[in-house]
DNA sequence: GTGGTCTAGACCACG
DNA sequence: GTGGTCTAGACCACC
């Protein structure tokens, strides 16, 4: 499982990052249902940072029902959660998205030109 | 002026939400060169927020040379900034819009489905 | 707002504790909807506690909707909560019930036994 | 002897679930006191647990009292010990319940309510 | 002053 | 070895 983090102090939580990156690797299959995640030490150390921040990562995918911990045995993908999921990508996408047409239309800018960026 | 606050803890800080806005009234002519802007305490009185957050965006405004503060007098658009602020306007549209397409790509969303969007 | 912790290592966590007994407040009307909890590091300098764990606990009570909180302004008990609150509470006290109910019934118990205790 | 483990993370361990389950065994007669029990590695394969933490079970058990190991040879109900256990129930019943009441006053919920459940 | 994030490191229960 | 809780204290953004 590979994670990269932007340290850029680019205003997104560490943790978030983590939590993000998990959802896309599972809605995009590269997480199967079943399949262990790092343990938290051990992703931690491999990004070079506190546990602490793995474990509340870890945390709030459990409370979004996207991963379950078994205590003192792992953590591990959720059953049947992939698709609910993607839709959950989707959603995630369309605010964002929304809010830039918005943008662009205050901003009286071409759609021509906003397609090209 | 009119200026409208969300204030759905939505993770856009109030100061910057006014610093946005006036750009926008600038850029679009609804506020022209010379023109002033209200007392800070006015424009804090009629959004029901803190003086401090208003004086706040202006001093960004000003240090984006969009806006003059003449002492004792008021708060002033700066002559000859329109054309300035539209392009600033466009490369401040650039990052969020790659971001965008950037989670897209991580989450196979098919160009079309996203222009949709 | 008064709050008792059982230090006892009665294997209650303490941000556990704190969310439980808000939710009683909130939900036996002691806590009113609107009304302002105390500031996280001054519940955690009289409960003798590390602001963390207060923290964790308001997170979570904002993460069920019972709380909200307005950044730079404090944490507010949510609006028309009280109902459902009430209803949780009961839900609450459900499974233990059947649980004493079930273990009693493996031991035999008879019924007047249990419910003089 | 069958026993069913709720492996639902639903916070009680696995070894206090066998403890609890082997009591409730021998208080209602169907383990008589000299009768052997599974051997450790017999009954963790067949409740697909860690033989380590049967052995847990098995020693709390030996510290109640309950069951004595023979070295080399098993593991046997002690004797005499059906009363012993029957009110060592009772008494693991009475602060759960005190517990359970005292939350219910907590939430003012009326008497009958609760024993309805 | 508010809450938010993060670190470093301790101790615990469980398997 | 797993995750869970907690502490002590740092720094930040915002009002």
């Amino acid at each position: 499982m590979h994670i990269h983090l932007d340290t850029g102090d680019g205003r997104v939580p560490i943790y978030q990052q983590i939590v993000q990156q998990v959802k896309y690797l599972v809605a995009s299959g590269r997480l199967l249902p079943g399949e262990e995640l790092p343990p938290i030490r051990v992703l931690a150390e491999r990004l070079v940072i506190n546990p602490n921040t793995v474990a509340r990562a870890y945390r709030e995918l459990e409370q979004c029902g996207l991963v379950s911990k078994r205590s003192t045995t792992g953590t591990f993908v959720a059953d049947g959660v992939a698709s609910r999921v993607a839709s959950d990508a989707l959603e995630a996408l369309t605010p964002p998205a929304d809010a830039l047409v918005a943008a662009a239309r205050r901003h009286r800018v071409e759609q021509e030109e906003l397609l090209e960026i």
